[in-house]
Formats: structure tokens, C-alpha cells, sequence
DNA sequence: GGAAACGATACGCACCTGCTTATCATCTGT
DNA sequence: ACAGATGATAAGCAGGTGCGTATCGTTTCC
């Protein structure tokens, strides 16, 4: 009989936040770090509050994690001057290159991992994944 | 540019794990227990300490979860008669049949969420997600 | 123009997590 | 037989996580 989908997810989620994590501290990048900068960059974010529902994060803690990347000049905050309310979170040029590094050697990484699968398997198991993570 | 594998199994492991989660509730189970059932239900474990390694939880709060079980009449602890120090754990009749219906229940569930994808696609989702968390 | 809503921020709380240490019973190797 | 390793258990600790509350500036709406 085979595994529950949740815990065949789940071990896979597991078994490769444990194999990038060396490769994001290489990169000086915490996980969550890296999930800010990867949602930043597709474009700005229109206010911190949009940002943390996007990557699933607290919003009140969302702010120290903004306030390293910040330090790190990797991100940068201004208030829309639509709404001075709110702040717009964008990726400097140091944030945008940093960002494409990483990922490069986390996709280099899960290339590795796939090793064995077909480009037919690859292709339905990213159409599986996101289909499961968005309830359309 | 498609998203990373790690946040595409992470993102589908939150989605089955929150539409689980009232599922594990009505059959008024957490979710550790229902993964530590999941696990006896293919043997008794040898000991605490390899069914702790096995399903992924520490070792020493195995032990309050093992409390719980045991009180709701679900798992036994027995000494090993060759090695006494260590406690086989495994499933009662209770056990058993508690496991097997929240187990339906979830893969009912899952059916579900996978609906709209093509048999091909589900086999090559398991086996995708199956060889990244095993590095063979 | 004043009240209510909203975004950012700070702070505190309860829970979970992995980890360490200590104790006791039992086993193993010499 | 004795020393050291091992399993179960208890207790504690640091960090992470989600959640609630409070404050302050800004916006929206009547």
C-alpha cells in the first residue's frame, strides 16, 4: 500500500529545505530570506502586509526579516505615494543579483536530485505540485 | 519562469496538510498521531527510539505523544522480551481500525484534490515525490 | 472635518521544535 | 564481574511560529 500524499510531500519538502540549506548560508541567505527575495522578484510588492499573505509569513515578524534584507541592501522600502500608508518592497541591483545566484545553484541543485527522471515525469510532477498548492 | 521544486512541494504539503487537518479532527486525532498510526500500520515498531527516526520527531517528546496514545487505548508498549530496555510499540485492534478510517477518510480527501489530473500524472507525481525524499 | 478603517511597527503570549542533560534500568564486551 | 554503551524517561532551554493587542500615521467615507 503506498504513502499518504501529505507525508510523500512532506518528505520531499523536507528532504530538499535540508539539501539547499547549506547552499543558502554559502549564499549568506536565510530560507526565509530567500523566499523574499524569490517573491520580490517577479516585481515590487505593493505593501509588506501583500508580502507576507504572498509567501504565507507573519506579518509582525515579516519586519525584522525586512529590516536584515534592508541592512543587507538587498531590498529597499518607500511609501507608495499613493497610499503613504504603505510601503513598496523592491529588490535593489544587489538584490536582484544575489537573488539570481542562489537560485541558480538551488536549480542546479534540484537538477541533481531529479537525476533518473524523465523530462515527461519532471513536467507532471511540477503540474501535481502546483496544482495541489492552488486550490484553482 | 517556473517556480523553485522546493517551494512547489512545500506549498502542496501546506494545502493537504490544512485540508487535512479537519479531517484528523473530526476522527479526534493530531496530526503526529496520525503519522505515528501510519507508521505502526506496517509493523510494530522495534523500539521508541527507531519509530521516532522513522516518522522524523524527537526522540524524547516521542514519549508524551506515546503517553497519549496509549491512554486512548490506540498503541501498546511492551518490553522487548530480548532486549528489555527497549519498548515494542504497536497498534491495538483500536488502533487499527482508528487508523484505517481516518485513513480513507484522507484519501478520500485526496481523490479529491488530485481530481483533474490524468492516472499518468498521479503515478508520476508519487514517483517524483518519492525519489526526492528517499535519496536511494 | 471627524470617525472608522488600514498599514507599519513594537511587544507579549502560548505553543511547538530540536537539543542538551540527568537518571535509571538493562545490555554488551572484555 | 565490571565498565561503558544504550533505551526510556523527565526536565529544561533557546529559537521559531502564529496570534492578539496597542500605538502611530495615513486614508476613506459620510
Amino acid at each position: 500500500m503506498s504513502e499518504d500524499l501529505g507525508a510523500l510531500c512532506a518528505g520531499a519538502a523536507r528532504a530538499l529545505a535540508e539539501a539547499e540549506r547549506p547552499v543558502l548560508e554559502s549564499h549568506g541567505l536565510t530560507m526565509w530570506q530567500y523566499v523574499v527575495l524569490s517573491a520580490l522578484s517577479t516585481g515590487a510588492a505593493a505593501s509588506q502586509l501583500v508580502l507576507a499573505q504572498q509567501i504565507h509569513y507573519d506579518k509582525t515578524r515579516l519586519i525584522a526579516l525586512l529590516d536584515g534584507l534592508e541592512a543587507a541592501g538587498l531590498v529597499t522600502r518607500a511609501p507608495d505615494p499613493a497610499d503613504r500608508r504603505a510601503r513598496v518592497v523592491r529588490l535593489t541591483e544587489a538584490g536582484i543579483s544575489r537573488h539570481a545566484a542562489v537560485r541558480a545553484a538551488i536549480r542546479e541543485l534540484e537538477e541533481r536530485m531529479l537525476a533518473g527522471l524523465s523530462a515527461e515525469e519532471r513536467r507532471a510532477l511540477r503540474a501535481g505540485l502546483a496544482h495541489l498548492a492552488n486550490p484553482d
